[in-house]
RNA sequence: GCCCGAGUGGCGGAAUGGCAGACGCGACGGACUCAAAAUCCGUUGUCUGAAAGGGCGUGCGGGUUCGACUCCCGCCUCGGGCACCA
């Protein structure tokens, strides 16, 4: 069960049954071995930023060193980011489940530390990782030592050390570092100042520079002169650069045997088990020593066997020691297989857990190349024609992705590290999956709250005078993503009832920019369809449901407007913004109207490309129209539309003329004037010389064709 | 707390240093109709004015510029992500 699936009492959320944690065994998958790759190649991707960074994130790379500190329990290794402040640790605090905290407790100690631990346990994730809780510990009663000063330290316990990350346990520099400050403020553990911070640091913490750090109001993270920082062999006191004292105290700890320079992740390797029904099972079985064995090649793919209960085995709700046994365990016959593995004929058997869903979302868009091969997931030549390496250094991997921001850490991480497992293992060409990362925006509509805060049917809310009521009770309006907890999905059958996909399509794509969340508005679909109406009408005569069309030359301002739509919709198409290509055509849409409705017919130089123009918003419309137009090639085998340069350019056009940076008038003018001709014409228009009244312009701003400026 | 993103008419939005509000919805008016729907034509940021016109206006406060929705500095609000990561 994944932990969302806990409720607050610590019950499932399905059918309120008591959870237990309980360690098991199961299959994980490395990906920590390819966090550099995973990391690195981010820089290669053409990906939102915002994308890149969480993953960044969710990778969480840090540099610095692991220092061993002895104890009498043995070594304590630490990983820290700052080794240059290693004069300043004067206590170690080790996470409450490390595995030396029973050796290192004494007797003194021991019932206060196993208190502690017994209180950590019983936080839940949250609450541990809430970070306005003060700090709490214990001390063990046990020493180590500082391997640069050779002092004995405390060593203490406390939850804010977490067990998951490095190595469970830190080394406490204090005056660097805020939790470790407030932690030795708390328990009154020595604080000693490593760096001297500057003056700026002093004056915005109101105190006089001092190196006592009882004054200190903080600790001093950041570059600051060393000081305190030396023994026989190694010195850091005068010295300012951080990176410089990091790499001399690294080779220091490694010259002395008890550390080194080390990096370490966030990301934790990949938890690959379900104890479910639904999900490929694992090529495994074992043998009588429970030794696995992959199953071969010819035998593969294993199958799920047929099933009748899905259920998982029904425990007694307080049994909190008898092992779960997933739905394939109880299947007896598919369990138990007879093989011959090069051993001659023995039993095995099968493994029971099945895999994630992320196994088939990680690969899905390279079975979609080749769905119908049988011998290959991919055959090798097709995944380099649709995915292989653009030009040297290119990464490969599918032209457009689109998809939700939901997915940036889950499964766009997945789906690179199998990926880049498949490139490895030369199956692939390319070393990601998906080069260009488009994240969509989510279509949010109203949701409605009755009294006792339930959400009710959107759709059968009614407003009255600025107020919601839901069967005659007043309900609460709120805005959120569709979803069905909300109550508030529109789904796109009821549209294609009522509109039709071509309108649905188009409705979608125009309401905004396709990155941007945006409101699901049922009352605007009616203006596309409007449009799509329009635009069928002057192509087809309603009532004989023939094409009015005819070769008739289009006027020239007609052809004009064709031509800047073209240019305007093919930049459009290309930054996949849907919302003005759509804008555009409606614009030539209605200039054809008027024409139509004066000459009775659409010139066919217009009928075609506009049908073009539509076919990838609407393609079905487009398409019947297509085969009414009679062109022999099939639309989607036709060259998209090109704008003719010297269309895009009118005779006359019309320049804006600001006094002091204001808008006054504008002035018809060639479209081929030049700057003198413009100061001329401008100086000579009625509302700048009485603006100006006599005076002479202090200076005047002109943008070749586009604008005239008078500053007085 | 840290990191991203966004704030423009009654609504969705357009304009990325040069005419703010393209296009759509809604609203209002007109044509057609016995009538209504549909369709077609027009008006629609706001204040002021009979009108011509003028003032104000892109979350708030400053700045840069001949000129700022757009660039810079500081803030506010909303949305999203991460969160004791050593």
């Amino acid at each position: 069960m994944a932990n969302e699936e806990v409720t607050a009492e610590g019950r499932s959320d399905i059918g309120n049954y008591p959870v237990f944690k309980r360690n098991m065994r199961q299959w994980t998958m490395r990906i920590t071995a390819y966090a550099d790759r995973l990391l690195d190649d981010l820089d290669r991707l053409d990906w939102p930023e915002s994308i890149k960074l969480m993953q960044r994130n969710w990778i969480g790379r840090s540099t610095g060193a692991r220092v061993r500190f002895s104890s009498a329990a043995g070594e304590i290794e630490v990983f820290t980011t700052r080794p240059d402040t290693l004069f300043g640790a004067t206590f170690m605090v080790l996470s409450p489940e490390h595995p030396l905290v029973d050796a290192l407790t004494t007797n003194s100690q021991r019932s206060a530390v196993e208190k502690y631990r017994e209180s950590a346990r019983k936080l839940n994730d949250n609450e541990r990782q809430n970070d306005d809780r003060k700090k709490t510990g214990v001390d063990t009663g046990a020493t180590a030592t500082n391997p640069v000063t050779g002092e004995q330290i405390p060593i203490w316990i406390a939850d804010y050390v977490l067990m998951g990350y490095g190595t469970g346990a830190i080394m406490a520099v204090p005056s660097g570092d805020e939790r470790d400050f407030e932690f030795a403020r708390a328990y009154n553990l020595p604080i000693v100042a490593i760096q001297m911070p500057p003056d700026e640091w002093f004056s915005s913490n109101k105190i006089a520079p001092t190196t006592d750090c009882k004054l200190w109001p903080t600790a001093f993270v950041g570059e600051g002169t060393y000081i305190n920082s030396s023994n026989k062999n190694l010195s850091l006191d005068g010295k300012r650069s951080m990176s410089d004292a990091i790499s001399q105290v690294n080779s220091w700890l490694e010259n002395n045997k008890c550390g080194e320079s080390a990096i370490t992740y966030k990301l934790r390797n990949w938890l690959f088990s379900r104890q479910r029904y639904w999900g490929e099972p694992f090529p495994i079985v074992y043998d009588e020593n429970d030794m696995p064995y992959s199953v071969p090649d010819e035998l593969l793919p294993v199958k799920l066997p047929e099933l009748t209960d899905f259920k998982p085995q029904a425990l007694d709700p307080n049994d909190e020691t008898t092992d779960p046994m997933p739905p394939l365990a109880r299947v007896t016959d598919w369990l138990k297989v007879e093989l011959d593995l090069g051993d001659g004929k023995k039993t095995y058997r099968r493994e029971v857990n099945v895999m994630p869903q992320w196994a088939g979302s990680c690969w899905y868009e390279l079975r979609y190349l080749d769905p119908t091969n049988i011998d290959r997931f991919v055959d090798a030549q097709v995944e380099r024609y649709w995915m292989g390496p653009k030009s040297a250094g290119h990464t490969g991997g599918v032209d457009l992705y689109v998809g939700g921001v939901e997915h940036a850490v889950l499964h766009l991480l997945y789906s690179r590290f199998w990926h880049k497992v498949l490139f490895d293992l030369g199956h692939v060409s390319s070393e990601e999956p998906f080069h260009k990362l488009f994240n969509q925006g989510y279509i949010q509509a109203y949701a409605y709250r009755d009294s006792r805060g339930q959400t009710v049917p959107a759709n059968e809310v009614v407003e009255q005078n600025g107020n919601y009521f839901y069967e005659g009770e007043p309900v609460v309006r709120e805005y959120g993503k569709m979803g069905k907890s909300l109550k508030n999905i529109v789904t796109p059958d009821e549209m294609y009832d009522e509109f039709g996909a071509d309108t649905f399509r188009l409705y979608e794509m125009s309401t905004g920019p396709l990155d941007a969340s945006r409101p699901w508005n049922t009352r605007d679909v009616v203006g596309m369809q409007r449009f799509l109406q329009r635009t069928w009408r002057n192509l087809v005569d309603e009532e004989t449901n023939e094409l009015h069309v005819s070769d008739e030359p289009a006027p020239i301002e007609l052809r004009r407007a064709l031509h800047r739509c073209i240019d305007g919709v093919r930049q459009d198409m290309e930054n996949l913004r849907f919302n003005t290509a759509i804008s555009k055509l409606i614009e030539l849409n209605n200039a054809l109207t008027v024409h139509v409705n004066a000459a009775g017919s659409t010139p066919r130089e217009i009928a075609v490309p506009l049908t073009q123009m539509l076919s990838p918003l609407c393609p079905h419309i487009a398409e019947e129209l297509w085969q009414k137009l009679g062109v022999q090639t099939p639309i989607t085998y036709t060259a998209f539309p090109v704008a003719d340069p010297k269309l895009l350019l009118s005779e006359t056009i019309e320049i804006p003329v600001q006094i002091n940076g204001k808008l006054r008038t504008r002035l018809a003018a060639p479209a081929d004037i030049s700057d003198d001709e413009l100061r001329a014409l401008a100086l000579a228009d009625a509302k700048v010389i009485a603006a100006l009244a006599g005076a002479t312009p202090a200076k005047i701003v002109i943008v070749p064709k586009r604008l005239i400026n008078f500053v007085l």
